[in-house]
DNA sequence: TTTGTATTTAACCGTTTGGTTATATACATT
DNA sequence: AATGTATATAACCAAACGGTTAAATACAAA
């Protein structure tokens, strides 16, 4: 829980079943920590726990209504998260281009030989 | 290091500064666990073990040149999370253009109430 | 064969995680 | 005031995390 930056709390907080079974139910509308609760065996607190985990990860707010504390997504970091995901999909997609572009150009200089593993080349 | 399910386990692996940096480092290409460890200071152990639990989350993959590993990145498991990210965050736009909607429904039928805060959205 | 380099494994340590049960708190209802 | 309902907190536990140092392994080079 010592949460070190932003983007380590959010995919702390999503790296977990339970919690990102919670933030499904929340997707659909605010809810309750009972009906939160509802679909799992686990005890009260533990939800409890995962919920605390949430709103510490900014990805849930909560709020107060008689005895209840609502709870409601806050998608916000889950933009930064996807944000970063996607920039790393990216680079990776882009070196299997310019793979793809070197194995078509060895392929026109030479002729193909017996099944060669690839040597990992770049090295120091 | 105990894996429940995939995503959980990549989430679990992004959930690490030094290790997604480790997996910025891969996005330019293969590199050897000391030139990995370079940036950081860390003991060689250490990073090892964050390459470990990388690999179990088969977000790596490893060779063997002399008394070299090399490491690769392996963007697959990315897929998959980004997907889910993508999808929630969908829902939670889905959920705000409904409110938009709603509002808007609202502002027809009674007399405007004090100025309502509009939510940042267009960053896509 | 010895030495050096790259990497992993083993053993250990303090902190965090994810769960438990039991108890406390806050509010609504009777 | 007493009771019931919703939720949080406290205290505890075993296991996992993230790091350490010391030793083992694997291969290359001299």
């Amino acid at each position: 829980m010592l949460a070190p930056d932003r983007l380590s709390s959010t995919f702390q907080a999503l790296a977990d079943p339970t919690r990102r079974a919670i933030l499904a139910r929340l997707s659909q509308g605010e809810a309750s920590v009972t009906e939160l609760a509802a679909p799992f065996s686990m005890s009260m607190p533990a939800i409890s726990k995962h919920l605390k985990v949430l709103e510490r990860a900014s990805l849930i707010s909560r709020g107060k209504e008689a005895q209840w504390r609502p709870c409601k997504l806050e998608a916000a970091p889950l933009e930064a998260a996807s944000d970063w995901v996607e920039q790393y999909r990216a680079m990776w997609e882009a070196r299997f281009d310019r793979l793809d572009a070197y194995l078509k150009e060895v392929q026109e200089k030479e002729v193909k030989p017996t099944t060669r593993k690839r040597n990992a080349k770049g090295k120091r």
